[in-house]
RNA sequence: GCCGAGAUGGUGGAACUGGCAGACACGCAGGACUUAAAAUCCUGUUCCUGCAUAAGGAGUGCGGGUUCAAUUCCCGCUCUCGGCACCA
């Protein structure tokens, strides 16, 4: 056998992968089929990196293993191109991003190749082909026509640096993900997607899934629905004149205006009056109502004022009957307020300052007078942009009290009883705990009294249920060239348009300059040819959209395409999607879990209910019925069909540089896989990701260990190799391979028997274990268990049969290797295309077993015995092996705890 | 603050539903081969006491608990990482 060259046996396969067809998932295939998704790559100028390198080998291993065990799989890759990244550099260098786009991909592409990847090259998609978002824009031109994309005049996140409009989702403590600038306020009129309305069934339908527990609970979060109350509250205004001063830097002079100074509170140059004065201290302002919104309604008797977001719509009513001086303190600090970006306010410290209105609410379910302020720390869109502050229990109205010296009231026991005067923030308890002080509440749990106050409030006519989400509608609306053109005109007659579907695909012009525009609109509202069309409706002067899409838009439904990847008559076709999804193994990173998640599931049910996703999608009262009948697992395929476009979805671990820091290039950390191929071969490299560490979990980067991981490899071509070299060839053509060699032992003399010989069976039994390590994705253990395989047997001769087993056990992991082997051994072209190891469990059962002897509980020595031995044969070994007895002196115990073939402990 | 994940030798990491802690690998030490180096191979390697390849003790972030037995289960902390965040 020559020596191990990975380079040239590499090149050599790679080019002969390239022009068979082992790894083409094959349509409607009478075999099960198999769907690993990974999350396509967006195609830097960087190249792969070696995170892709190392979540990219785990799947191939995987999805290698599955073919030979006979599934019929679909492993395919493509490119995430549009976007911010390469529209930024192709600004700076002055080239179309199309061109760049084309560079990168050819390169990530190569990379792939070099790695021996086997995914399905024919079924590449590419978010920024024109006959790919064809379809992205047809769907939008759906959810368009169903009522789900709306134009809104609203508030965005607005990022002054890369002058775009950012989704909430972009916005990270405040600033802009991409660039850590702080983003301002900007109204603009932008394309929002009605994902809310599929708000419930995003939620609910998370139980038909078989994701990671922890995904389930993060897509729920992210949702956020929670019962709350919506308590409508009278307003009041005092019968007498408050005000204690004009001038608030001036201290108030109680004296003169003849009020007990123990007794009166000043606010903002008002007297605040205590809530429980009489009904006669104020007067109703009729048909003034304030709806203050709460999904911790069961604190209210706690309730001692309320708050107003500075900015929400009550402020303007509510004016009218406040005094000058305190309308121009209102509008100074709204002003104040509108001016303050979320970064400000977070390096405030969240301090509490607000402004008192003067004027009141009356509390329904106890009749006391809450003054009304407003508060910066009240967001105008939560709930209402009204609360009602129960001091004693919640952090931010308590800080909010002591600014404004407001009584704090206790409603709420400790579980443990402590019911004591809450006189800090660390004795206000927002959790668990059973009410008091509260009336017809005492005595309840928290989570008993909310739905009975709030059953209670709803039958009195004051309150309304309702569900509110923490999920909002989609920002669809990006003012950048490089992304899909959103596929709508503006006429002058007929309003917004929609495009005729045959006037799709709406391609972007080329530019001479990608500049971006000062006063945020698309870098496309330049372009005036390209702007300026016809109504498709009436013909007349027309101007286009000139926003595109976000880059979530083109990877909502990807996964789709890839079931049919050159269809021009649909997105996908629904007999091809039937076949193929839902995807049974999503693998990706835990960036993804939350939105783009999201936004795939949103567009996969969306598509489902028009019917474009599946020609067998069973109803609701079906599914659910399969749901409650626990019978799930089985049927998860049909359940999901049209549904849920993911059975299954895991999170990678991430890779780091070393030391733990992110690999950027600024840090200069980045290893390139190339250079790691060049030195060790892909073989080698691959196999080294996997040996790294486990697939979950974020490693750090080192190449120290790299070493051992080529010297098993090498061992194990050697090995193989010598076993090659020592079968029986035939002596007609002794330079070559075995061909038809299929006789079972090559130890001479050695009759030929159905029995396996002990080697062969711990090969088979190898092929086991290795099997259900790299299908429950711990790619570490298989590689040790092959490892551990090497270095127990280094010296045995393997038959026929064995060496070919063995090799099948390499071909997942290091693909070209097993190929060469495999070709050497005289086997046909591919042990990619074998069938997997054959092997029956019950042969791997041993007749004795070594148990731990543990004498109270600590492990005094280890005593052979035979399988399935009874409790009292053990004891009698033990007393007769010298070595053990010693410690039972005159075979005395008091008790013995016997596991069969696991442990026994004597207690003495 | 909330949610999620985690903490095991000098290092990366093993240990299935409670049953031999440290598999496998790196590194290190010693040895073999070599003129020498690289490569390769062999031996040892959790820590402590011991001449020990004798025997014993300690030990899986910290403090308690349950159990014959705890890295694993329970209670209370500390720290690290990821996400969310004035969601009322």
């Amino acid at each position: 056998m020559e020596k191990y060259n990975p380079k040239e046996i590499e090149k050599k396969w790679q080019e002969k992968w390239e022009k068979s067809d082992i790894n083409k998932a094959v349509d409607f295939d009478k075999r099960p089929k198999y769907y690993a998704l990974l999350e396509f790559p967006y195609p830097s100028g960087a190249g792969m990196h070696i995170g892709h390198t190392r979540n990219d080998s785990m799947m191939d291993v995987m999805v290698r293993l599955r073919r030979m065990k006979g599934y019929n799989v679909l492993f395919p890759i493509g490119w995430d191109a549009f976007g911010l990244p390469t529209e930024n550099y192709a600004l700076k260098t002055n080239r179309n991003p199309a061109e760049v786009t084309k560079e990168n991909t050819d390169n990530f592409l190569r990379q792939m190749k070099s790695l021996g990847l086997s995914f399905d090259y024919d079924r590449i998609v590419d978010t920024t082909d024109p006959k790919y978002y064809k379809w992205t824009q047809w769907i939008f031109l759906k959810l368009l026509e169903k009522g789900l994309a709306y134009k809104a005049e609203m508030p965005i996140n607005w990022c002054p640096k890369c002058k775009v409009g950012c989704a909430n989702e972009e916005v990270i403590g405040g600033v802009h993900e991409r660039c850590n600038t702080p983003v301002e306020t900007k109204n603009l009129s932008q394309w929002v997607l009605k994902i809310t309305e599929y708000a419930d069934r995003l939620y609910d339908d998370l139980d038909y899934v078989d994701y990671l527990e922890s995904i389930k609970i993060s897509q729920r979060n992210w949702i956020g629905r929670k019962p709350w109350i919506d308590i409508e509250m009278q307003v009041v205004m005092p019968v007498q004149d408050q005000t204690v001063s004009n001038n608030t830097d001036e201290t108030p002079d109680i004296e003169s205006n003849n009020i007990d100074k123990d007794k009166v509170k000043i606010a903002d140059g008002l007297r605040l009056l205590d809530r429980k004065s009489d009904d006669s201290d104020f007067k109703r302002i009729e048909d003034v109502k304030i709806t203050i919104a709460t999904s911790r309604p069961d604190t209210n008797f706690g309730a001692t004022f309320v708050v107003l977001a500075p900015d929400c719509d009550y402020v303007e009513h509510l004016k009218k009957y406040m005094s000058s001086e305190t309308i121009s303190r209102v509008e100074e600090y709204s002003l104040q307020t509108s001016k303050k970006t979320q970064a400000d306010r977070i390096s405030e410290g969240r301090k509490k300052t607000g402004v008192f209105t003067g004027l009141y609410t009356i509390n329904p379910l106890n009749n006391e007078k809450l003054p009304i302020f407003l508060a910066d720390f009240v967001m105008k869109d939560v709930g209402t942009g009204a609360v009602i502050g129960v001091p004693g229990h919640d952090r931010r109205d308590y800080e909010f009290s002591q600014v404004y010296d407001l009584p704090v009231i206790r409603v709420v026991k400790t579980l443990d009883g402590k019911d004591s005067e809450i006189e800090s923030i660390d004795d206000v308890q927002e959790a668990e705990g059973i009410m008091m002080n509260s009336g017809f509440l005492d005595g309840m749990e928290i989570h008993d009294a909310i739905p009975a106050v709030m059953d209670y409030l709803e039958s009195k006519g004051v309150g309304k249920k309702v569900i509110r989400y923490n999920l909002h509608d989609w920002n669809f609306s990006r003012q950048r060239y490089w992304g899909e053109p959103i596929p709508v005109v503006f006429c002058d007659k007929c309003g917004t348009v929609p495009l005729p579907e045959e006037q799709l695909p709406l391609t972007l012009p080329e530019m001479s300059k990608y500049e971006l525009t000062e006063d945020g609109t698309s870098p496309l509202s330049k372009v005036s040819e390209w702007v300026n069309t016809t109504c498709p409706k009436c013909g007349g002067p027309a101007k286009r959209e000139t926003d595109t899409m976000p880059n979530w838009a083109g990877s909502s439904w990807y996964f789709m395409r890839y079931c049919d990847p050159n269809n021009d008559q649909a997105l996908a076709d629904k007999d091809k999607l039937d076949y193929w999804m839902p995807v049974d193994f999503y693998e990706g990173g835990s960036e993804h879990i939350n939105l783009h998640l999201l936004y795939s599931r949103f567009w996969y049910k969306f598509l489902g209910d028009i019917g474009y996703a599946s020609n067998n999608r069973l109803s609701d009262e079906e599914a659910k019925k399969i749901l409650e009948s626990g019978k799930i697992k089985e049927r998860h395929q049909e359940v999901l069909k049209g549904r849920e476009p993911y059975l299954a979805r895991a999170i990678h671990g991430i890779v780091l540089g070393e030391g733990g820091v992110k690999m950027s290039k600024s840090l200069g950390n980045v290893i390139n896989p190339d250079n790691l191929i060049a030195e060790y071969g892909a073989d080698v490299t691959r196999a080294y990701m996997l040996f790294m560490g486990p697939y979950d979990v974020t490693c750090e980067w080192s190449d120290r260990t790299i070493i051992g991981v080529r010297r098993w490899i090498t061992r194990m071509w050697n090995y193989i190799g010598k076993q090659i070299d020592v079968l029986p060839t035939d002596n007609d053509n002794a330079t070559a391979p075995i061909l038809n060699n299929t006789a079972g032992n090559h130890e001479d003399g050695l009759e030929k028997s159905d029995k396996i010989s002990d080697i062969g069976l711990a090969v088979k039994q190898l092929a086991y274990e290795v099997e259900e390590d790299i299908l429950g994705l711990k790619f570490n253990t298989a590689i040790s268990l092959i490892m551990k395989f090497i270095n127990e047997h280094e010296e045995d001769l393997l038959n026929y049969d064995s060496v070919l087993d063995l090799i099948k056990i390499m071909a997942p992991i290091t693909p070209h290797l097993a190929e060469e082997l495999w070709f050497q051994v005289g086997q046909p072209f591919s042990v990619h295309n074998s069938e997997w190891v054959k092997y029956n469990v019950s042969d791997f059962k041993k007749s004795t077993v070594v148990i731990p002897v543990q004498f109270n509980g600590k492990v005094r020595g280890r005593i052979e015995i035979n399988v399935d031995a009874d409790e009292q044969s053990v004891i009698d070994s033990i007393l007769a092996d010298s070595s053990l007895n010693r410690n039972l002196p005159e075979g005395k115990y008091k008790k013995v705890i016997f596991v069969p073939n696991k442990i026994i402990n004597i207690i003495v």
